[in-house]
DNA sequence: TATATTTGCTAACGGTGTTAGGTAAAAAGA
DNA sequence: TCTTTTTACCTAACACCGTTAGCAAATATA
């Protein structure tokens, strides 16, 4: 029995090795520049190989995206965690969504398709938790204003409306802007949220 | 002279033929079919003729994101003049932005670069314009508000990554959202902005 | 008419994702 | 232990892609 899971262990870390190294090269060179034929090079197998794992070269970008969003979660996790009021944590969650995007830009653009090939992105649950954690806060801050009207769902992805909408527009142009300046627009548009959902 | 004069007519006619060949395939097929064996395919040229009038291919899809904002702008322009107020003009406004994304889908991911590979998108006056069309009505609700010490280009950045990020947050994902809601939510956004300009 | 210029072509280079088909080694069954 | 089956892996190719070198024919200039 152990013959077949040690087989199975090897395909396993071939497998890991697979995405490893395309997350080295997507680092080193740009997600462009990764192609099929550079992992193959790279971690000495021939080409079908990474058929034998991946169904097609997008699966394997989706793979590392996921991974994006894990992090990404832990991140936003971690910020929201540092206070006890809901109007903290959104300011504290609106940051550290800001330092993941620009700490780990190849991932950001990755998981929002930014300049990208790919994405009909299809249901992530990784995705679905990172938006549970920004919706905590926003609940809790209905919950208090005792306006149960307001659409929760609706709030959230204004939200994140404006942070990606920042974000992406400063990834994809040569920013005429200054960083801190950028930084100022998204604490101004996320301070206009919270002034809209509390009053 | 005459001679001269048809033969840079005629060239200015393949040009403009490759530009309008390559918007029908992009509008057909989207943009991440478009090929230049396709362009000269079908114009009925051969592969060379199109480096004859364009460096390579991204110069082409720059030209057709060109165009792209010339028409956003005329929109733009056309819905808030049919306002004398300043928050009416940005709500209108904010309308024509959002319809012309979701009318001119491949425009906007061109020229916005959403699942692109091009796209360091340079300066462009056509965008500048568009910029000062935006900024007008901003500038008149902070003068009016007496807090001159707000940042204007600050302010419409706000707008903008507002408008966008929803927008490319709701074309590169499969909308679970309805798209009712999906208006609300910038409905939203746009009063809690406008909100946050005039107190 | 002879020369120069422009126009457009074929063919290739070097790259991409993907797959068909074969071989040799390893595991399983008799 | 020997045969059969399965697995792992490879070579080679297909059908594309953007881009360019080099050549032939058509046109304009002298």
């Amino acid at each position: 029995m152990s013959i077949a899971e040690r087989r199975i262990r090897q395909k396993e870390e071939v497998r890991t090795l697979i995405l490893s190294t395309a997350w080295k090269i997507v680092k080193e060179e740009g997600w462009q520049s990764l192609s099929i034929r550079k992992i193959a090079d790279a971690i000495e197998y021939s080409i079908p190989v990474i058929y034998d794992h991946f169904a097609n070269k997008e699966s394997i970008l989706f793979e590392i995206g996921k991974d994006g969003f894990r992090l990404l979660s832990k991140k936003v996790k971690k910020a929201s965690e540092k206070h006890d009021n809901a109007p903290d944590q959104i300011r504290s969650m609106a940051d550290a969504y800001w330092n993941f995007a620009f700490k780990n830009k190849e991932y950001y653009q990755l998981m929002f398709g930014l300049g990208m090939p790919c994405c009909e992105e299809k249901c992530m649950e990784e995705k679905s938790g990172f938006r549970n954690l920004l919706m905590e806060p926003i609940n809790e801050m209905i919950e208090k204003s005792g306006k149960k009207e307001i659409n929760a769902c609706l709030k959230y992805h204004t939200l994140w409306s404006v942070m990606h909408g920042l974000i992406s527009i400063i990834m994809m142009s040569s920013s005429d802007l200054t960083n801190e300046l950028n930084k100022m627009v998204l604490d101004d548009a996320v301070e206009g949220f919270i002034k809209n959902l509390e009053k």
